[in-house]
RNA sequence: CGCGGGGUAGAGAAAUGGCAUCUCGCAAGGCUCAUAACCUUGAGAUUGUGGGUUCGAAUCCCACCCCCGCAA
Protein backbone atom coordinates (compact mmCIF):
# COMPACT_ATOMS: atom_id res chain seq x y z
CA UNK A 1 0.00 0.00 0.00
CA UNK A 2 1.42 3.64 -1.04
CA UNK A 3 0.39 6.18 1.56
CA UNK A 4 1.09 9.92 1.57
CA UNK A 5 1.42 11.41 5.01
CA UNK A 6 -0.22 15.16 5.90
CA UNK A 7 0.77 16.39 9.23
CA UNK A 8 2.93 19.34 10.81
CA UNK A 9 3.42 18.75 14.39
CA UNK A 10 5.51 16.63 16.10
CA UNK A 11 2.40 14.47 17.02
CA UNK A 12 1.95 12.66 13.93
CA UNK A 13 5.75 11.19 14.13
CA UNK A 14 5.20 8.26 16.29
CA UNK A 15 2.29 7.18 13.41
CA UNK A 16 4.43 8.05 10.56
CA UNK A 17 7.42 6.47 12.12
CA UNK A 18 5.52 3.39 12.34
CA UNK A 19 3.82 3.65 8.98
CA UNK A 20 7.34 3.89 7.42
CA UNK A 21 8.20 0.78 8.71
CA UNK A 22 4.90 -1.06 7.42
CA UNK A 23 4.16 0.62 4.26
CA UNK A 24 5.37 2.87 1.68
CA UNK A 25 5.43 6.69 2.11
CA UNK A 26 5.61 8.24 -0.81
CA UNK A 27 5.56 11.99 -0.08
CA UNK A 28 5.12 14.26 3.52
CA UNK A 29 2.84 16.97 2.71
CA UNK A 30 3.67 20.21 5.37
CA UNK A 31 3.61 23.59 5.82
CA UNK A 32 5.41 25.72 4.84
CA UNK A 33 8.45 26.71 7.25
CA UNK A 34 7.77 29.84 9.55
CA UNK A 35 9.30 32.62 11.13
CA UNK A 36 9.62 31.82 15.00
CA UNK A 37 10.48 33.86 17.90
CA UNK A 38 12.13 37.06 18.10
CA UNK A 39 14.47 36.76 15.72
CA UNK A 40 11.94 35.27 12.93
CA UNK A 41 13.99 32.21 12.40
CA UNK A 42 12.85 30.40 9.29
CA UNK A 43 11.60 27.05 11.01
CA UNK A 44 10.51 23.85 8.89
CA UNK A 45 8.05 21.92 10.79
CA UNK A 46 8.94 18.96 12.87
CA UNK A 47 7.44 16.69 10.51
CA UNK A 48 9.81 18.33 7.24
CA UNK A 49 12.95 17.32 9.42
CA UNK A 50 11.36 13.78 10.33
CA UNK A 51 11.23 13.02 6.15
CA UNK A 52 13.73 15.02 5.63
CA UNK A 53 16.61 12.37 7.81
CA UNK A 54 14.26 9.45 6.24
CA UNK A 55 14.73 10.41 2.78
CA UNK A 56 11.14 11.25 2.20
CA UNK A 57 9.73 13.65 -0.70
CA UNK A 58 8.85 16.68 1.03
CA UNK A 59 6.01 19.34 0.05
CA UNK A 60 5.04 22.19 1.58
CA UNK A 61 2.40 24.09 -0.58
CA UNK A 62 0.67 27.16 0.31
CA UNK A 63 -2.71 25.67 0.18
CA UNK A 64 -2.95 22.02 -0.52
CA UNK A 65 -5.66 22.72 -3.67
CA UNK A 66 -1.72 23.80 -5.41
CA UNK A 67 -1.11 19.88 -5.16
CA UNK A 68 -4.08 18.24 -6.02
CA UNK A 69 -2.17 17.42 -9.61
CA UNK A 70 1.00 16.28 -8.01
CA UNK A 71 -1.11 14.24 -5.31
CA UNK A 72 -2.73 12.90 -8.75
CA UNK A 73 0.22 12.24 -10.31
CA UNK A 74 1.78 9.70 -6.96
CA UNK A 75 -1.61 7.65 -6.70
CA UNK A 76 -1.64 6.83 -3.27
CA UNK A 77 -3.68 3.90 -1.74
CA UNK A 78 -4.44 6.47 1.11
CA UNK A 79 -4.11 9.84 2.94
CA UNK A 80 -3.36 9.87 6.32
CA UNK A 81 -3.57 13.11 8.40
CA UNK A 82 -2.56 14.62 11.78
CA UNK A 83 -2.22 17.36 13.47
CA UNK A 84 -1.74 19.36 9.92
CA UNK A 85 -3.62 22.46 10.77
CA UNK A 86 -5.32 23.45 7.89
CA UNK A 87 -8.87 21.53 6.09
CA UNK A 88 -8.18 19.86 3.58
CA UNK A 89 -10.19 20.33 0.06
CA UNK A 90 -12.82 17.37 -0.98
CA UNK A 91 -10.68 17.38 -4.22
CA UNK A 92 -7.70 16.33 -2.26
CA UNK A 93 -9.40 13.83 0.37
CA UNK A 94 -11.26 12.10 -2.79
CA UNK A 95 -7.92 11.22 -4.63
CA UNK A 96 -6.99 7.50 -2.83
CA UNK A 97 -8.85 4.47 -3.52
CA UNK A 98 -9.01 4.15 0.27
CA UNK A 99 -9.91 7.55 1.18
CA UNK A 100 -8.66 9.98 3.72
CA UNK A 101 -7.86 9.08 7.51
CA UNK A 102 -7.41 11.45 9.88
CA UNK A 103 -6.31 11.22 13.42
CA UNK A 104 -7.43 12.82 15.96
CA UNK A 105 -6.55 13.53 19.34
CA UNK A 106 -10.56 13.16 21.33
CA UNK A 107 -13.32 10.71 21.33
CA UNK A 108 -14.96 12.21 18.34
CA UNK A 109 -17.99 13.77 18.13
CA UNK A 110 -16.52 15.57 21.60
CA UNK A 111 -13.50 17.90 21.01
CA UNK A 112 -13.53 18.74 17.56
CA UNK A 113 -11.33 21.30 16.39
CA UNK A 114 -7.39 22.77 17.45
CA UNK A 115 -7.14 21.85 21.35
CA UNK A 116 -9.18 18.44 21.73
CA UNK A 117 -5.76 17.68 24.45
CA UNK A 118 -5.65 20.82 26.49
CA UNK A 119 -9.58 21.36 26.66
CA UNK A 120 -9.83 17.74 27.91
CA UNK A 121 -7.85 18.48 31.14
CA UNK A 122 -9.20 22.15 31.68
CA UNK A 123 -12.51 20.55 32.05
CA UNK A 124 -11.24 17.79 33.74
CA UNK A 125 -12.38 15.00 32.19
CA UNK A 126 -11.04 11.27 33.20
CA UNK A 127 -10.87 10.30 29.80
CA UNK A 128 -10.05 11.18 26.54
CA UNK A 129 -8.80 9.07 23.50
CA UNK A 130 -8.04 8.58 19.81
CA UNK A 131 -10.37 8.81 17.41
CA UNK A 132 -9.56 7.64 13.50
CA UNK A 133 -12.32 8.58 10.95
CA UNK A 134 -12.85 9.15 7.35
CA UNK A 135 -12.61 13.11 6.23
CA UNK A 136 -15.15 14.64 4.63
CA UNK A 137 -15.37 18.43 3.84
CA UNK A 138 -16.46 19.30 7.32
CA UNK A 139 -13.71 19.67 10.26
CA UNK A 140 -13.46 16.56 12.34
CA UNK A 141 -16.87 15.61 11.37
CA UNK A 142 -16.45 12.56 9.05
CA UNK A 143 -17.15 8.52 9.83
CA UNK A 144 -15.85 6.76 12.46
CA UNK A 145 -13.01 4.15 11.82
CA UNK A 146 -12.25 3.08 15.32
CA UNK A 147 -11.43 4.62 18.46
CA UNK A 148 -9.12 3.86 21.57
CA UNK A 149 -9.96 5.62 25.04
CA UNK A 150 -7.28 6.12 27.17
CA UNK A 151 -7.97 7.61 31.24
CA UNK A 152 -6.62 10.74 32.60
CA UNK A 153 -4.90 10.47 35.58
CA UNK A 154 -5.16 13.21 38.41
CA UNK A 155 -2.58 16.63 37.74
CA UNK A 156 -1.36 15.52 34.29
CA UNK A 157 -0.39 18.08 32.07
CA UNK A 158 -1.04 18.69 28.79
CA UNK A 159 2.53 17.81 27.03
CA UNK A 160 2.52 14.24 29.16
CA UNK A 161 -1.00 13.32 27.41
CA UNK A 162 -0.16 15.07 24.41
CA UNK A 163 2.67 12.39 23.74
CA UNK A 164 0.96 9.31 24.95
CA UNK A 165 -2.16 10.50 22.37
CA UNK A 166 0.39 10.57 19.73
CA UNK A 167 1.97 6.91 20.68
CA UNK A 168 -1.75 5.54 21.24
CA UNK A 169 -1.58 7.08 17.65
CA UNK A 170 0.74 4.73 16.16
CA UNK A 171 -0.57 1.83 17.62
CA UNK A 172 -4.15 2.45 16.72
CA UNK A 173 -3.10 2.99 13.17
CA UNK A 174 -1.20 0.45 12.88
CA UNK A 175 -3.26 -1.93 14.32
CA UNK A 176 -6.46 -0.36 12.13
CA UNK A 177 -5.13 -0.04 8.55
CA UNK A 178 -4.89 -3.63 7.88
CA UNK A 179 -8.60 -4.35 8.97
CA UNK A 180 -9.33 -1.50 6.98
CA UNK A 181 -7.63 -2.32 3.64
CA UNK A 182 -9.06 -5.39 3.54
CA UNK A 183 -13.03 -4.07 4.24
CA UNK A 184 -13.33 -5.21 7.34
CA UNK A 185 -14.58 -1.81 8.87
CA UNK A 186 -17.37 -0.13 8.57
CA UNK A 187 -17.63 3.30 9.08
CA UNK A 188 -19.58 4.61 11.89
CA UNK A 189 -21.20 8.26 11.05
CA UNK A 190 -20.92 10.54 13.63
CA UNK A 191 -23.45 11.56 16.57
CA UNK A 192 -24.42 15.20 15.95
CA UNK A 193 -26.09 15.79 18.69
CA UNK A 194 -23.02 15.27 20.93
CA UNK A 195 -20.54 17.28 19.01
CA UNK A 196 -18.62 20.00 20.58
CA UNK A 197 -15.61 21.72 19.45
CA UNK A 198 -12.57 23.54 20.95
CA UNK A 199 -10.98 26.51 20.11
CA UNK A 200 -7.46 27.87 19.73
CA UNK A 201 -6.46 29.42 23.17
CA UNK A 202 -5.22 32.23 23.66
CA UNK A 203 -2.35 34.61 25.50
CA UNK A 204 -5.75 35.70 27.49
CA UNK A 205 -7.24 32.72 28.32
CA UNK A 206 -4.02 31.68 29.89
CA UNK A 207 -4.72 34.50 33.07
CA UNK A 208 -5.24 33.09 36.44
CA UNK A 209 -8.36 34.63 38.37
CA UNK A 210 -7.63 33.72 42.02
CA UNK A 211 -10.96 33.92 42.96
CA UNK A 212 -11.33 30.36 41.42
CA UNK A 213 -10.92 27.19 43.20
CA UNK A 214 -7.02 25.39 43.73
CA UNK A 215 -8.41 22.80 41.90
CA UNK A 216 -9.84 25.06 39.00
CA UNK A 217 -6.71 26.81 38.52
CA UNK A 218 -4.17 24.30 38.84
CA UNK A 219 -5.61 22.01 35.83
CA UNK A 220 -5.58 25.66 33.80
CA UNK A 221 -1.63 25.41 34.57
CA UNK A 222 -1.32 21.85 33.25
CA UNK A 223 -3.53 22.48 30.24
CA UNK A 224 -2.18 25.76 28.95
CA UNK A 225 1.58 25.14 29.93
CA UNK A 226 3.85 25.45 27.20
CA UNK A 227 1.21 27.13 25.04
CA UNK A 228 -0.48 29.61 25.46
CA UNK A 229 0.90 30.25 29.02
CA UNK A 230 -0.64 30.39 32.19
CA UNK A 231 -0.11 34.07 34.43
CA UNK A 232 -0.97 36.60 36.62
CA UNK A 233 0.61 40.29 37.80
CA UNK A 234 2.31 41.07 40.13
CA UNK A 235 2.96 44.91 40.20
CA UNK A 236 1.86 45.80 37.03
CA UNK A 237 4.03 43.10 35.33
CA UNK A 238 3.18 39.74 34.09
CA UNK A 239 4.48 36.73 35.66
CA UNK A 240 3.98 33.08 34.03
CA UNK A 241 2.99 30.49 36.62
CA UNK A 242 4.34 27.21 35.07
CA UNK A 243 4.21 25.33 38.21
CA UNK A 244 1.74 24.29 41.22
CA UNK A 245 0.63 22.04 43.57
CA UNK A 246 -2.48 21.99 45.51
CA UNK A 247 -2.67 22.74 49.26
CA UNK A 248 -5.04 21.11 51.85
CA UNK A 249 -6.15 24.20 54.02
CA UNK A 250 -8.37 24.50 56.29
CA UNK A 251 -9.09 28.05 57.31
CA UNK A 252 -7.90 29.93 54.15
CA UNK A 253 -6.88 32.97 55.24
CA UNK A 254 -6.42 36.54 53.39
CA UNK A 255 -7.45 37.84 49.81
CA UNK A 256 -7.33 35.42 46.75
CA UNK A 257 -3.42 35.92 45.80
CA UNK A 258 -2.39 36.97 48.44
CA UNK A 259 1.45 35.39 48.67
CA UNK A 260 2.32 34.04 51.91
CA UNK A 261 5.79 31.86 52.63
CA UNK A 262 4.66 28.38 54.49
CA UNK A 263 8.31 25.62 55.51
CA UNK A 264 10.24 27.95 53.28
CA UNK A 265 7.33 27.70 50.21
CA UNK A 266 5.46 29.69 48.04
CA UNK A 267 1.69 29.63 48.89
CA UNK A 268 -0.56 31.49 47.22
CA UNK A 269 -4.27 32.08 48.32
CA UNK A 270 -6.81 30.51 46.18
CA UNK A 271 -10.68 30.39 46.90
CA UNK A 272 -11.38 27.67 49.08
CA UNK A 273 -7.49 26.38 49.56
CA UNK A 274 -4.07 27.61 48.58
CA UNK A 275 -1.22 26.53 45.98
CA UNK A 276 2.40 26.14 46.62
CA UNK A 277 4.12 28.16 43.48
CA UNK A 278 6.43 25.17 42.62
CA UNK A 279 7.82 27.14 39.36
CA UNK A 280 6.91 31.12 38.19
CA UNK A 281 8.48 32.81 35.39
CA UNK A 282 8.55 36.96 36.07
CA UNK A 283 8.53 38.79 32.77
CA UNK A 284 11.91 39.47 31.69
CA UNK A 285 13.82 36.78 33.62
CA UNK A 286 13.95 32.93 33.17
CA UNK A 287 11.62 30.44 34.85
CA UNK A 288 12.88 29.81 38.96
CA UNK A 289 11.63 28.02 41.85
CA UNK A 290 8.80 29.85 43.32
CA UNK A 291 10.96 30.38 46.95
CA UNK A 292 13.50 32.23 44.75
CA UNK A 293 11.02 34.73 43.79
CA UNK A 294 9.58 35.11 47.13
CA UNK A 295 13.40 35.63 48.59
CA UNK A 296 13.60 38.98 46.04
CA UNK A 297 10.53 40.29 47.56
CA UNK A 298 11.22 43.50 49.08
CA UNK A 299 7.39 43.62 50.70
CA UNK A 300 6.48 40.20 51.58
CA UNK A 301 4.20 40.79 53.76
CA UNK A 302 1.71 42.53 51.26
CA UNK A 303 2.85 40.86 48.62
CA UNK A 304 -0.08 39.92 46.20
CA UNK A 305 -0.84 38.56 42.70
CA UNK A 306 -3.59 40.12 40.71
C1' C B 1 14.84 47.69 11.77
C1' G B 2 7.51 44.44 15.25
C1' C B 3 6.73 45.96 21.03
C1' G B 4 9.02 45.39 25.73
C1' G B 5 11.93 43.54 30.26
C1' G B 6 16.75 42.15 32.01
C1' G B 7 22.48 40.85 33.09
C1' U B 8 25.26 42.88 40.77
C1' A B 9 28.37 36.44 45.49
C1' G B 10 25.88 29.57 44.24
C1' A B 11 20.14 31.48 43.74
C1' G B 12 16.61 35.61 43.97
C1' A B 13 16.73 40.81 44.61
C1' A B 14 18.43 46.27 46.66
C1' A B 15 21.62 50.32 45.87
C1' U B 16 20.50 56.81 40.26
C1' G B 17 27.66 59.72 41.25
C1' G B 18 30.66 58.70 47.32
C1' C B 19 32.45 52.21 52.40
C1' A B 20 28.40 47.39 47.14
C1' U B 21 23.36 45.84 50.90
C1' C B 22 19.22 42.22 51.96
C1' U B 23 16.80 37.29 51.84
C1' C B 24 17.98 32.21 50.79
C1' G B 25 21.78 28.69 50.27
C1' C B 26 26.88 27.19 51.78
C1' A B 27 30.93 26.54 55.91
C1' A B 28 32.29 26.61 61.11
C1' G B 29 30.66 27.03 66.10
C1' G B 30 26.60 27.23 69.71
C1' C B 31 21.64 25.82 71.71
C1' U B 32 18.79 21.27 71.83
C1' C B 33 16.86 14.48 73.40
C1' A B 34 16.73 16.14 68.39
C1' U B 35 15.91 19.09 63.86
C1' A B 36 14.77 21.30 57.73
C1' A B 37 13.79 25.39 63.82
C1' C B 38 16.68 29.14 66.70
C1' C B 39 21.50 32.09 68.04
C1' U B 40 26.74 33.54 66.66
C1' U B 41 30.60 33.92 63.27
C1' G B 42 32.58 33.25 58.42
C1' A B 43 33.61 32.38 53.23
C1' G B 44 31.87 33.83 48.70
C1' A B 45 31.58 39.96 43.67
C1' U B 46 36.96 42.56 38.70
C1' U B 47 28.51 44.75 39.25
C1' G B 48 27.99 40.85 31.10
C1' U B 49 32.33 42.91 27.68
C1' G B 50 35.18 47.13 25.62
C1' G B 51 35.81 52.24 25.55
C1' G B 52 34.48 57.37 27.34
C1' U B 53 33.10 61.46 31.12
C1' U B 54 34.65 62.32 36.39
C1' C B 55 38.73 63.51 42.08
C1' G B 56 35.43 59.30 42.24
C1' A B 57 30.99 55.01 38.07
C1' A B 58 26.93 49.21 39.50
C1' U B 59 24.94 54.21 38.75
C1' C B 60 26.01 59.08 33.37
C1' C B 61 27.53 58.59 27.66
C1' C B 62 28.95 55.35 23.21
C1' A B 63 29.60 50.48 21.07
C1' C B 64 29.13 45.27 21.48
C1' C B 65 27.71 40.27 23.61
C1' C B 66 24.12 37.29 26.08
C1' C B 67 19.17 35.95 28.43
C1' C B 68 13.86 36.49 28.57
C1' G B 69 8.21 38.10 28.06
C1' C B 70 4.63 39.63 24.28
C1' A B 71 3.53 39.59 19.19
C1' A B 72 4.01 36.73 14.68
Amino acid sequence: MKIIFIGTTKFGIPTLEILNTKYQILAVITQPDQPVGRKKTITPPPIKVWAQKNGIPVLQPEKLSDTRNQITDIMPDLLLVAAYGQLIPKEILDIPKYGSINVHGSLLPKYRGASPTQTAILNGDKTTGITLFLMDEKLDHGPVIAQQTLTIDDHTSYLSLYKRLSETSAGLVSKTLPQWFAGQIKPIPQDENQASYTKIFSWQDGRIDWTKKASEIEKKILSLNPEPGTWTTYINKSVKILEVIELRDQNPTGLAGKISQRNKQMIVQCKTCSLIIVKLQPEGKKPMPGADFLNGLKDKQNAIFI
